[in-house]
DNA sequence: CAATTCTATATTGTATACAATCTTTAATCA
DNA sequence: TGATTAAAGATTGTATACAATATAGAATTG
């Protein structure tokens, strides 16, 4: 529990304070698909649900827009983004270059202690999704990309998969066709064993096909939208 | 010349307006090396040079620093960033495994008027060497791969070779041992002929071994200069 | 004289007031 | 009625005042 919240932390490279508390939710909020593309952030609102000023909610928007996760229109504010479709086949097929090269990387130097919290991590994301709670499960099996890329302990590779698998999460929101999610866990567990064994050809190989599968379970006409108030999506 | 204001803009997501040309003029300025590394931005100074109010500045600080060619100290301000040993190592690994494979990208697309327009920006960069222009010359040379991640028109990859290029510079300011920068006109010449055949594979091995050639010409040991101050700089 | 504490100054952090712009609603005209 | 225009309201953009913090210099102490 307390590595996921500090995977949420390293996401932002704001400095400590009521900006980056308000940068870690709304992304919190995004990842787990709670604030769907296309709904409006307004300041005010934001604002008051966080007890901040609009200079602090300005602050964490923008931070958010750099990532890529929200897009600020000139007078008109934020909206939580909604990448293309060509978007999203270029965010995959650069997961598909960047992370088996990751995965690579830390299978080379992966502990014990890591492949025990990697299959913690499964463990959570198999008690979210026999609790039903499919936000979190999906949330969940993308930080267990970025706790590879942790492991790797390459920050530049790190950043970039972290924007990656953000974005990911954008797109599955949009476009996502397929309704069973539990295959994805095949693939974690395979990683796993490769890892164990510091193989890291298997590790590559057994990634770049898990990015690819994902990617396939795409489907690239249609989108899904819906819009709900801020208020009621965040619970306060 | 047109091509090369583009290409500063097209560096950040800003919306129209001061902030945005305030990035852009500090970006152009540290890419050069006229702003080097450790060097303070205050805010007053800044915003009088631009005639900009502080939330002007701070905007396009704040940006700088997401791009990561400025680091935010709380209560203490922006400083033009200096990338450790570690960071550096990382950026020309990260840039051996993309710039490759863009490169490709590229190779299989490209047209006519694009061979022209790097014909045009090696050119110019010659121009800038035998004008004694270094920081000219290197920035051009930066941009030279810029303008191929532009050519393969993948937006993701483009962006995260934009990313990686700037960084690279301030990496070369503070690691850079070589002292001919000559030699490097050569990989780009060589790149414009498998351009010109459309040689996917060709590109890819020339771009690679450019990278590496390029790594190889840091001095991953020493820095060249440490913190240096504004007052040093005005000679005051 | 060196080291330390204290004070004054300068700089950044934040809230807020006002301006500019967009959005919604009402009114007008064909 | 339907479309167009005009006014009112709401929202974002910007400047600025004040608060919090860090920095530099002076005073103090051993």
């Amino acid at each position: 529990m307390g590595a996921r919240a500090s995977h949420y932390q390293n996401l932002t490279d704001l400095p400590q304070g009521k900006s980056r508390d308000i940068y870690i939710e709304l992304q919190k909020a995004i990842l787990s698909h709670s604030l769907l593309p296309g709904v409006k952030l307004s300041e005010d609102e934001v604002g008051e649900l966080f007890g901040a000023s609009r200079t602090i909610v300005r602050t964490a928007l923008q931070a958010l827009a750099h990532s890529q996760l929200v897009t600020i229109e000139k007078n008109r504010g934020a909206f939580i983004a909604q990448p293309s479709v060509k978007e999203a086949q270029e965010v995959f097929e650069a997961r598909e270059l960047i992370e088996p090269r990751v995965a690579g990387m830390a299978a080379k130097i992966i502990t014990p202690k890591d492949i025990e919290i990697l299959q913690n991590h499964i463990k959570a994301e198999h008690d979210a999704i026999a609790a039903g709670d499919k936000g979190e499960a999906l949330s969940l099996s993308g930080f267990f990309h970025v706790i590879i890329a942790d492991i790797a302990e390459h920050d530049v590779f790190s950043k970039i998969v972290r924007s990656l698998i953000s974005r990911s999460s954008l797109i599955i929101a949009l476009y996502w066709k397929r309704l069973d999610t539990t295959c994805e866990s095949h693939s974690h567990h395979a990683l796993l064993d490769a890892f164990a064994e510091n193989d890291v050809q298997a590790a590559e190989k057994i990634m770049k096909s898990h990015i690819v599968d994902l990617h396939s379970g795409l489907d690239l006409k249609s989108r899904s939208q819906s819009k709900q108030s801020l208020a009621t999506i965040l619970n306060k």
